[in-house]
RNA sequence: GGCGCAUUAGUCUAGCGGUUAAGGACGCCGCCCUCUCAAGGCGGAGGCCACGGGUUCGAAUCCCGUAUGCGCUACCA
């Protein structure tokens, strides 16, 4: 028997993936896999002149780079195939025609013109937009003559206006809406240049497809009711639906350009983990319901679930997703740590040969929010330190230039150089200095001026790690001169 | 304009009628740690639970109304 859980995400391929439709593809994912259901990708390009293949490579590389997989879709395929929308024309087209013949859906022949002067007028009498349906009672052979005379029209679906309805459905996460059919226009569902339309398509794939719960943004909840009229036509049973709440820039508006970053790949290239982008998405409009709040997507598995989604709107905060990026970067494995900053070194022009990126990487890995912030930390590791006159010629006056010499004998007498000896030799320096009345700062500080340049930065013995026994010696004969 | 959805501190949220004089996190402030900057630890300020009515012995929690915000109202999805 076939799982009962069937979810889809439905990216448009009109651009990078972004913030809001990723929580969407994120939340169906953990549905899907938390209870053992399936998970298809589609792709909903049937807007020809948006829709782009590079784009929707673009959204299933940003896909698979926050770790969310598909059991079926147009890269892999699959029994419900094909998973792109324009690809799929033959199976709307058979259902158009039953709509035709059930007499469900009609065609019109409208002028893009005449709708928009007819909108208008609504507008100004403040009445509710809504297609009249002058093309409704066009007879068959009224109909067949505009066809066969070259007339492009469009098919509509025609909503019940002898007996209006309430359209309702218990959301997974609103509860329950309730929509009248009065208010719903007779939306087309098929476009002149013979494409389907958004709902047409969604509701044939969601059929066909064998979906069963359909998780989707609440821009969606209107939609909902037209395509519940089309399964109902169809006389298919109705999926599950849920809506989840929209995901608001810092002024309440729906996320959008101007208010920065809103596509996956832009994030990722300021240097965002994967793991972060998918932790705080999580935790817009969803709560473990504990205290925890750090976790990853194989944890979210295990967490998650529909009923904790929230159904009011959350407000995209940065300085907390800068927050949950710092606790990442501490907290994943040194080794992928130092793959992920090596393209940010070379991209900002550092020559990594001959160092030890792994040891730089765990020097800096607590002062940086984001990746794209390493070549600034990491940079005093590299090339010569700057060194003022000024503070040059005060690294070779008393106290310091005792410090400095006693400390560059030890590391040099020193046969292995880790993190653990380095702390133990800059004590024994310290302690050897200390009957001479110099303790504290006044042995650090020399020490960091000479090896950097700079009176702060990472610790002093990661430092000296990350530098090695060799750049050390040579960065302290030129600071002792 | 109509319809839909929402409303707990600046932000994300916990809370599902009494155990909550609302808990956690980000941010902010202070202290500790410390050679520095961070990180980390500890503590603090900040909410009349949008407003107004009900229901109830008792409401942030249930109901109604108002306000505000957002969404939809396309041959976009």
């Amino acid at each position: 028997m076939e799982s009962p859980i069937r979810v889809r995400f439905a990216p448009s391929p009109t651009g990078d993936l972004h913030i809001g439709t990723s929580r969407t593809a994120l939340f169906n994912w953990l549905f899907a896999r938390r209870y053992h259901g399936q998970v298809v990708l589609r792709v909903e390009d049937t807007d020809k002149t948006r829709s782009t293949k590079e784009y929707e490579q673009s959204i299933i590389e940003s896909l698979k780079w926050l770790g969310i997989d598909w059991d079926e879709g147009p890269d892999i395929g699959g029994e419900h195939g094909p998973y792109r929308q324009s690809e799929r024309l033959n199976t709307y087209k058979y259902y158009w025609k039953r709509l035709l013949k059930s007499n469900h859906a009609y065609y019109c022949f409208c002028t893009p013109e005449e709708l928009e002067e007819e909108r208008r007028s609504a507008l100004e009498s403040s009445r509710m937009p809504m297609y009249g349906g002058k093309c409704r009672e066009l007879s068959d052979t009224e109909r067949e003559k505009r066809r066969l005379s070259g007339q492009k029209g469009v098919i509509r679906f025609k909503v019940e206006r002898d007996d209006p309805y309430e359209i309702k459905f218990k959301d997974l996460i609103k509860e329950n809406i309730n929509i009248s059919s009065e208010v719903i226009g007779d939306f087309i569902i098929v476009k002149a240049d013979n494409m389907p339309t958004y709902n047409f398509a969604a509701a044939v794939d969601d059929i066909t497809m064998g979906i069963s719960h359909v998780l989707r943004g609440e821009d969606h909840i209107t939609n909902t009711a037209r395509q519940t009229m089309i399964y109902d036509a169809l006389e298919t049973p109705i999926p599950m639906f849920g809506h989840f709440s929209m995901i608001l820039g810092t002024d309440k508006a729906k996320l959008s350009k101007r208010h920065g970053a809103t596509s996956i790949e832009e994030y990722k290239r300021k240097g965002y983990l994967s793991e972060t982008i998918i932790n705080y998405l999580s935790l817009l409009s969803w709560s473990p319901g504990d205290e925890s709040e750090i976790f990853d997507i194989e944890e979210l598995v295990k967490k998650f679930s529909i009923e904790r989604v929230s159904k009011s709107p959350a407000i995209f905060d940065l300085p907390k997703l800068d927050w949950l990026n710092g606790q990442w970067i501490r907290r994943i494995p040194v080794e992928r740590l130092t793959l992920l900053i090596e393209p940010y070194l070379t991209a900002a022009g550092i020559d990594t040969e001959d160092h030890n990126v792994q040891k730089i990487s765990e020097a800096i890995r607590t002062s940086i929010t984001t990746l794209a912030e390493a070549p600034g930390y990491a940079k005093i590791f590299f090339g010569d330190p700057e060194i003022s006159d000024d503070t040059l010629k005060e690294l070779r006056e008393e106290p310091s230039i005792k410090v400095l010499s006693l400390f560059r004998d030890r590391i040099n007498e020193a046969d292995k150089l880790d993190c653990d000896s380095i702390k133990e030799l800059i004590k024994g320096v310290a302690g050897d200095l200390k009957e001479d009345g110099i303790k504290g700062k006044a042995v650090y500080h020399p020490i960091r001026l000479a090896l950097t340049g700079l009176d702060s930065g990472p610790e002093l013995f990661s430092v000296i790690d990350g530098l090695g026994q060799k750049r050390t010696l040579s960065r302290l004969d030129k600071a002792i001169g």
